[in-house]
RNA sequence: GGCCCCUUCGUCUAGUGGUCCAGGACGUCAGGUUCUCAUCCUGAAGAUCGCGGGUUCGACUCCCGCAGGGGUCACCA
């Protein structure tokens, strides 16, 4: 199976010194894991590299439905490979806002260490675990130095590139791949840096299939490339990483992004190589966007809907993420949700087999706010209380305050119109102040502009004397309305709306004025939920001092 | 540029040879109920299934070509 120059020991010690374990020994501690027939080893595998994206978060939801539902596992892996890119607090922001999700994994990195057997879970901390395979790499004829340096490769690329040659170290191209030991030996006596190369024994000419559990049965061509295994730095490429890592903690499937679809064949040839059995593969549809005519995946830098906690806050329940998400995943899941409306959607029967084989969804964020909106109205008051406190403390604390205060009134004020889901008001609970803040005196203080529309002052401080005078908490909603109608149609104010369209000048407006006279002066707005329940809520005390303000004296 | 993948209403999609002159959801629009808003109800517009060829009695569904879009060709993941 191998070819080429296999090197001595004493030079393969200099390359990577033999570590304290053997493949044979390391391998007898990661043995395979007890778990049911049919169970599902999934796992997430971010870079540090910034904050959580979106897309992280969607693999994530995978891995733990999946992992679930067949009795499996589900973790998180670090990879923080390259050192450059890594950006400080990053991992602990992707650990924290997975919980934040509910995603919290069952192996990976914890503060302060690792939960689970088959870590460390964290990349650059398993540098003795590559090196062993490496080193039997190296041993057998797979994998060889390379002493070229950056500036050579790159005007190797350049070359190749103007002559319209397939870029890449490959064939004649490999320059270091049957050099005889003694140039090694003479490199690294002359204290060259170097890289690890993976031997290729491909055919960038044939064909290889492969099968996808999303995209299905597919055709790739072999891969010839002679990749980088180890870094100058001395880290891992992802490439090794994931063989090595994937081999270890037993993963069924591996789930990850459809970019890494074309290297496929080169990750199958590289199990071969390293000794391990091919992994399973599903590839994942990125989620893109709009940007002008063309579409493109979410990209990092540029769009803030690519984060993660961009959606947590804005006050997006995390539940909704999760449910946009999955939608996105397996489009029956909507369905599904109209039909089991109170389970989880941790329930939902899913097929990573239904996934979309396209090129990528667009990201619709009228449909989030949509299943956002749905998702709040069926809430429980005391449930959407303890959400939007947890929300507020974070992102609005002095609400979090007015909303603490006196929980019972604030349960009272969520549960207007909301049996039966009616209250489809609010998307985020960002939009809870403006939309509610008015119930609470602190918030309602703070209003200047009450703004009484086309109605005489004089009639507002009429309607509002003539209703403090006949309010009685005790009416039902028709003996309230009643009232309303009657003393409005004393001042001048049909009862009769249609009637008041049909013949505007014979009044001053109709009963629809009259209410809008109480409702902004109770509440600073021209917009509010049912009068009559926003009365019974405030209750006679509060009412009488905000209505007092505008009555006549 | 080479290679790979994809292509159904504005968006997400259902659909695997006849049940589809294509179904649902979101969005949009119109009307109705209503003290405003949000609901709710009714209805409407919206895809000649990317285009062109085949195969077949019959194609959104199978085959070929083309076009468009996406991905990939790093000592980044």
């Amino acid at each position: 199976m191998t070819s080429g120059h296999i090197l001595s020991t004493a030079t393969i010690d200099r390359l990577i010194l033999p570590g304290e374990l053997s493949v044979q020994e390391i391998e007898a501690s990661y043995p395979a894991r007890a778990l049911p027939a049919g169970a599902e080893v999934m796992r997430t595998a971010p870079s540090p590299t910034g904050y959580l994206h979106i897309g992280t978060l969607y693999t994530a939801l995978i891995c733990k439905i999946v992992a679930r539902q067949t009795g499996g596992i589900y973790a998180l892996r670090m990879e923080d490979t390259d050192q450059k890119r890594e950006v400080e607090g990053a991992r602990e922001l992707i650990m924290e806002l997975l919980e934040d999700f509910d995603l919290m994994y069952d192996e990976g990195p914890v503060v302060g260490g690792d939960k689970g057997e088959y870590g460390p879970y964290t990349q650059s901390q398993r540098g003795n675990l590559y090196y062993a395979y490496v080193r039997r790499m190296l041993e057998q004829g797979h994998a060889y130095p390379c002493f070229m340096t950056p500036e050579e490769l790159e005007t190797m690329v350049a070359g190749q590139i103007q002559q319209k040659i397939r870029p890449g170290y490959y064939g004649q191209w490999a320059a270091w791949r049957d050099r005889p030991e003694t140039e090694v030996i003479a490199a690294l006596d002359a204290g060259k840096p170097f890289v690890i190369r993976f031997r290729s024994l491909g055919n960038g000419n044939k064909k290889r299939v492969v099968e996808d559990r999303i995209k299905g049965r597919k055709e790739l061509p072999e891969n010839d490339n002679n990749i980088v295994l180890i870094k100058r730095d001395g880290l891992p490429t992802y490439h090794l990483a994931h063989i090595v890592d994937d081999h270890l903690m037993h993963t069924t499937t591996v789930l990850r992004a459809d970019e890494w679809f074309s290297s496929v064949t080169l990750h199958i040839q590289l199990a071969e190589a390293v000794g391990v059995a091919p992994f399973t593969y599903a590839h994942i549809a990125p989620i893109q966007k709009m940007d002008g005519s063309s579409r493109r995946k979410l990209s990092k830098r540029k769009d803030p809907e690519a984060s993660a906690s961009t959606y947590l806050q804005q006050g997006y329940p995390t539940v909704a993420v999760a449910e946009y998400l999955l939608l996105l995943a397996n489009s029956n899941f909507e369905d599904w949700r109209v039909e089991n409306p109170g389970k989880s959607y941790l329930d939902f029967p899913f097929r990573l087999e239904k996934m979309q084989k396209n090129s990528g969804a667009l990201i619709s964020l009228q449909k989030l706010d949509d299943i956002s909106q749905n998702y709040l109205a069926k809430l429980a008051p005391g449930e959407l209380l303890s959400q939007a406190s947890e929300w507020a403390g974070r992102f609005d604390q002095a609400l979090q305050i007015t909303l603490q205060a006196n929980p019972s009134y604030t349960e009272k004020v969520f549960n207007i119109e909301r049996s039966g889901g009616q209250r489809k008001d609010i998307t985020k609970f960002s939009e809870l102040r403006g939309a509610y803040g008015f119930f609470f005196d602190d918030i309602y203080k703070q209003i200047t502009d009450f703004d009484f529309g086309q109605i005489e002052k004089s009639d507002v401080a009429a309607i509002i004397t003539a209703f403090l005078q006949t309010y009685n908490l005790n009416h039902t909603q028709e003996e309230w309305f009643e009232n309303i109608k009657r003393l409005g149609s004393q001042l001048g104010f049909t009862p009769n709306t249609r009637e008041y369209r049909q013949n505007p000048d014979a009044f001053k407006g109709s009963v629809a004025e009259v209410a809008m006279v109480l409702r902004v002066a109770l509440t600073g707005r021209n917009r509010s939920p049912n009068l009559y329940d926003v009365m019974q809520v405030m209750g006679k005390e509060r009412l009488t001092v905000r209505l007092s303000h505008f009555a006549s004296t």
